[in-house]
DNA sequence: TCTGCGTGCGTACAACGTACGCTTGCGTAC
DNA sequence: GTACGCAAGCGTACGTTGTACGCACGCAGA
């Protein structure tokens, strides 16, 4: 009797919880329903799973946030190096944007909350390593790492928030309804503005960071030969 | 007997509502004890208040958070301009700089939010401004000024989530937690981490800024001259 | 004096995170 | 076969949150 098939009056005819299928549950549930929809009971009912059930896997909704963090840190890809240190840096800062923006509620969600666990050592390692091989000295390798992060951690955040309207026609109306606003004004109390006119929104956000890391690499160019010739 | 000043039974005794005290005691709320604290109660206990009396002057929590990044980017200061480019943007990135690390817990709560008020608009005027008078060109000066301010949002919301410990030592002790961590993963695992070592946490974070800043401007310059070698 | 009407607030409700303790089924010792 | 222990799952309950609803009060105009 224990064995028949039809014992299935608990609902423990179901994969069985684990971390990984809870973390898998709320990441996929933020992507579809925004941030606000990680809550603890909407986890457990994606899992068919009872609320506190979560609770013997996970200590609570902060580590379960920790632990999307990590899993979307070990998401992001690998692009070979090739030895040229800017293309290599230009490909991580790359791959570190697209991963953010491919989930942009998570992105929001994230950015406040430091890297409690060590996801980001690898990348971390990667980029310093970049950083030694281009001639940097221990000192300025921290600075450079520390100058790119933030960059590419600001543009992403604010092209993710700026992506919290799911679909892109409505993004792009948002754009549009941001730029009339902003025509709307008194030319002569914002005249900088009123100067650039509807440039402000030209150019694909893909274009404005390419410009701003091609500038901070100049930057770090720069750097480098300086120090080159005072060694 | 309306009259007699006797008659606080109700508790009219105080200042009055407005949209203005209501913000300004969100603001003092959170610098005090952290983000968590905002809430509508804690905010109406503050004034004396009912919860429910916040709702007259203000439509929900939403708003109240908007009007407080609209108060929080107007305290920004208006460094006078000097007609050199280089040192009024590092002028204007330095004072948003500062602006948002005077308020860390403010600042990780509010990057996760879009400018919906247009307080940041003569910000925006000025350093397009600059641009301008700088030599860029309208899609040039849009996309610089895009760079500057992810940089800096990047590196002011790194830094405050960073401080969301609040006590000076407290900070220290976590920065020292963080090295040794670091210290003690498998050098072979994380070469380039080994091979900085205790200098990753070595160097004031204004230090860290100003390397940042420089490298982007070095970035402009060198934008600035290849434009005018063209013309 | 009567009639609004704006301001303040008390109550109530749904949703949240989660502490506590019960049930249930399996692995093992006798 | 029987008893036991243990871990996984879950039901209930509590405190806290944002806020909808409607009442009470004091002052303006008739």
């Amino acid at each position: 009797m224990s064995m028949d098939p039809k014992d299935t009056n608990r609902a423990a005819m179901r994969p069985a919880l684990t971390r990984d299928r809870i973390v898998e549950a709320a990441i996929a549930l933020v992507d579809e329903s925004g941030p606000d929809a990680l809550t603890m009971r909407a986890v457990a009912q994606r899992l068919g799973a009872g609320a506190m059930s979560l609770y013997r896997h996970v200590s609570g909704r902060d580590e379960l946030l920790d632990l999307v963090l990590a899993a979307m840190a070990a998401e992001v890809v690998a692009t070979p190096l090739t030895g040229d240190w800017r293309a290599d840096l230009e490909a991580i800062a790359r791959d570190v944007r697209a991963s953010l923006l491919k989930r942009p509620h998570l992105t929001v969600l994230l950015t406040s909350r430091s890297g409690r666990g060590g996801a980001e050592l690898p990348l971390l390692d990667r980029t310093l390593g970049v950083l030694r091989a281009a001639g940097f000295g221990r000192r300025g390798a921290v600075m450079a790492n520390h100058a790119l992060g933030n960059y590419v951690a600001g543009a992403a955040l604010w092209e993710a928030v700026g992506l919290a309207g799911t679909t892109g026609a409505e993004r792009a109306a948002r754009r549009q309804a941001a730029a009339d606003a902003v025509m709307a004004l008194a030319p002569d109390q914002f005249p900088a503005l009123a100067w650039v006119g509807p440039k402000l929104i030209a150019g694909s956000t893909d274009d404005r960071f390419e410009f701003g890391l091609a500038c901070l690499l100049d930057g770090f160019a720069a750097y480098l030969a300086r120090r080159l010739a005072r060694a």
